[in-house]
DNA sequence: CTGGGGACGGGGCCC
DNA sequence: AGGGCCCCGTCCCCA
């Protein structure tokens, strides 16, 4: 019985042993093939790159046939100056730089938008370690500059990009038509620009990433005399990516910080705006640059007048609101991009200043101003949002912004060439409609751009006006100002008031050309018309 | 009829 | 004086 048990035992004992070699033999194998199998991985990945890479050139290289067969027809067609304007930037969107022996580089058109020939803008693709550091000064003219800017240029450069570039400059990437076209339709006065663009880490680290992850931080500086630091008692400020920021009075500062991918996707429109801070990370497998190409597109050079689209603080003289965002967009895998908005009062960077809010493109934003154009676009075309880098959607996306309103400024304001004469000499870029001043210009271009600096602080609805959030605001207070001094009632609009008197007066002056009927308001007959005598 | 948002013109103020 | 900016009033539209 004993040796039974012992015998018992042994075999346990040896079952074990086998059992823990049979499992170690198994762990090992699991291993090499692990090994084995992420060496394949590996490899699989570097193929893929390299096959990416070599698709983005292609398409970089259509792109640009194509931004040559647009520049010709800029050439024979005689167009409005803004309309060459935004072709030449839809150009930039698309990806339509200009390729240098294997560079991209993003020629700015000549004049207040243009990159001086010695600009150097250029994104290396070609090694595998991309440390560059672009600093651009841009002068209307180049006395303008003075001696106050001087021009800066990293030591460690590849003087091949501003030979490239140069290169780029000189092959006719702005045709002398476009390039007098833009001088003339800019601001009247020199302004310096300066703009830095920074584009630093190695290529393996970016590759590295697993994530695409997009972080870009619009920080608004406005451009008025309100964005004036000293004036407000802030720092430096940032600021939406506004690309007609060239034209903010004076000097600001922009750095632009792009991480760049070894793809050299450091996708560079040239419309980039002073005081702006971006801070790009992406997975060059997976960049959606469509987004920001879109973005930057449709900023576009929407203001070529005095500040920026979104120059128009929501800091009013009152205090009444304070917005201020930060735009952080969060880009994982292939989801579409999203734009957090989130406030940031403290932040270094911001300054209590308005804020550009692109929210209207974006889906997951309970903010999101779904009358956007952006938006629109995003509803029309939900892949776009996802795209490659260089796709040549952003066209799309830019005609998406120019005619997503369109409309709705044509009714209006009475067409879109309407009022575009010498007591308007100030004409939308994207409807061509006159306004008398420059701020006007840029309010009304808001319709097109869906951007919304004021944001309520009860509410969080967002508006592209100050008054009219000032007048949204009597919601949440109850105020209520105009009181019929017939029935006691109160109102919080003069229209309001005014209308309710009519009721109590019974005047009506809107008559049915059908039927005679009156009404006191034009809506009523409209309405009327169109239920009884179906016209729309 | 009321409430409210979008948009624009005009006037006043300030620099 | 002129331009920029802000605010008000107003119209249009929709729900």
């Amino acid at each position: 019985m004993d040796n039974c048990m012992v015998f018992h035992n042994q075999m346990a004992s040896i079952m074990e042993v086998l059992a823990n070699a049979a499992v170690a033999e198994i762990c090992k194998l699991v291993d090499d093939d692990y090994a084995v199998f992420r060496l394949e991985i590996t490899q699989s990945q570097k193929e893929n790159r390299g096959l990416r890479r070599k698709l983005q050139l292609l398409e970089l290289k259509v792109a640009r046939e194509r931004a040559e067969r647009t520049l010709r027809q800029h050439v024979v067609a005689s167009r409005p100056s803004s309309v060459k304007i935004l072709d030449r930037y839809r150009g930039m969107a698309r990806g339509e730089g200009h390729l240098t022996g294997g560079l991209k580089s993003f020629v700015k058109p000549a004049g207040h938008n243009a990159w001086r020939d010695d600009q150097p803008i250029a994104i290396d693709e070609g090694s595998g370690t991309s440390t560059q550091h672009v600093i651009v000064i841009e002068s209307a003219n180049a006395d303008a500059a003075g001696p106050g800017v001087k021009q800066e240029r990293n030591e460690g450069e590849d003087p091949r990009h501003n030979r490239d570039v140069q290169t780029g400059a000189a092959a006719g990437v702005a045709p002398p038509l476009v390039t007098e076209d833009l001088a003339t339709a800019t601001a009247p006065q020199a302004r310096t620009r300066r703009i830095i663009t920074e584009v630093s880490g190695t290529l393996n680290d970016v590759l590295k990433s697993e994530t695409l992850t997009v972080t870009q931080r619009l920080l608004y500086t406005g451009s008025d005399h309100r964005s004036d630091p000293e004036r407000l008692g802030l720092g430096p400020l940032g600021c939406p990516p506004a690309p007609s920021s060239e034209y903010l009075p004076g000097v600001h500062q922009s750095q632009r910080t792009v991480n760049s991918p070894g793809d050299g996707d450091a996708f560079y429109t040239g419309i980039d705006d002073l005081s702006c801070s971006y801070s790009t990370e992406m997975d060059p497998g997976n960049i959606s640059l469509g987004l920001e190409t879109q973005t930057d597109l449709s900023r576009g050079d929407w203001n070529r007048y005095s500040s920026s689209v979104y120059s128009e603080g929501c800091l009013d003289k009152k205090g009444e609101v304070i917005v201020v965002d930060e735009v952080t967009v969060k880009v994982e895998g292939d989801a579409p991009p999203t734009w957090n908005a989130d406030n940031h009062l403290g932040d270094g960077q911001s300054h209590g200043r308005d804020f550009l809010d692109y929210r209207g493109s974006l889906e997951t934003n309970l903010n999101v101003d779904t009358h956007s154009p952006l938006h629109v676009f995003r509803d029309r075309d939900p892949v776009s949002t996802s795209l490659g880098p260089f796709d040549s959607h952003g066209s799309v996306l830019f005609d998406q912004v120019l005619n997503s309103k369109d409309q709705s400024a044509k009714t209006q304001g009475g067409g879109a060439t309407s009022g575009n004469n010498k007591d308007k000499p100030f004409p939308c870029m994207f409807c061509n409609k006159g306004f008398s001043c420059s701020q006007k210009v840029e309010i009304h271009q808001r319709i097109h751009t869906g951007v919304k600096p004021f944001s309520c602080t009860q509410c969080h609805m967002r508006f592209a006006q100050a008054c009219n959030l000032k007048r949204h605001q009597r919601v949440h207070t109850g105020e209520k100002p105009y009181s019929c001094p017939q029935c006691e009632k109160r109102f919080s609009r003069q229209h309001q008031l005014k209308m309710h008197l009519k009721a109590h007066t019974e005047e009506r002056s809107f008559t049915c050309t059908h039927c005679g009927k009156r009404f006191s308001e034009s809506c009523y007959l409209r309405i009327h018309q169109q239920k009884n005598h179906s016209i729309l």
